[in-house]
DNA sequence: CAAGGATCCTTGCATTGCAAGGAATGGCGA
DNA sequence: TCGCCATTCCTTGCAATGCAAGGATCCTTG
């Protein structure tokens, strides 16, 4: 059972630029993001989500890491943006304002163009 | 290769009730959804991806189809929206507009809440 | 030492966009 | 008539990615 069902495949595509995003002013650790997606209603994710997903961004060389070790408790790996990261998310950011508008007319205006 | 690098994966989830809410004002085939979908930039889309949708949708009961002969050339299958697809479109609306607006916010300010 | 919390990761599955290939219908020119 | 093409529809297999479930490690507390 997804988390939440529409918005499961809503969520496509758009988490990844939106950690990305998050990581414009520090670097932050796993646990971190998925604690202020889900303080906005709409971008709830599990840990199944961000991890994964981390992941995939360090072998891809968005993002930069490093361990720090935390006053109590299992030591954190800190992600930062790279380079090819703030790239990414700067050209994901114009798509996405084309692509919103292009659904928000769908759904104002009906079909007409 | 797909069609679009960075949107592909956004229009996962979306399409659909982009095509359901195309088909609220009257009955359409399947090429014409692929027409009416490329005349919008960002939501280019191939018959591999809307044939099969449509199909979903049918089986769903969310649309009820009718074929209809041509003038010259194949006959054509017509799709109208069911009430269930009515209830479908009107949910999600109102679900995108939310999503809409987190994924602004991000984009905007950045990761302040 | 045992229990528990925080942190991180992996495995396998479901959904869905896509390319590629193919089949049926009718028009048109050779 | 025969072949070719445009239009329309469909199917198969693949790729990307969100997710649940399970598990490992480190530290603190009792």
């Amino acid at each position: 059972m997804p988390i939440d069902g529409l918005a499961t495949q809503l969520r496509k595509g758009v988490i990844e630029y939106c950690v990305l995003a998050m990581l414009k002013e520090m670097p932050r650790y796993g646990g971190e993001v998925i604690q202020m997606l889900r303080a906005r209603g709409e971008l709830v994710v599990s840990e199944g989500t961000i991890y994964p997903l981390l992941s995939r961004m360090r072998s891809e060389g968005l993002v930069e890491t490093e361990w720090r070790d935390t006053p109590g408790g299992a030591p954190r790996r800190y992600y930062r943006l790279s380079r090819s990261g703030q790239k990414a998310v700067a050209q994901f950011r114009d798509e996405w304002f084309r692509f919103r508008d292009s659904v928000d007319n769908i759904f104002r205006n009906g079909a007409r163009q």
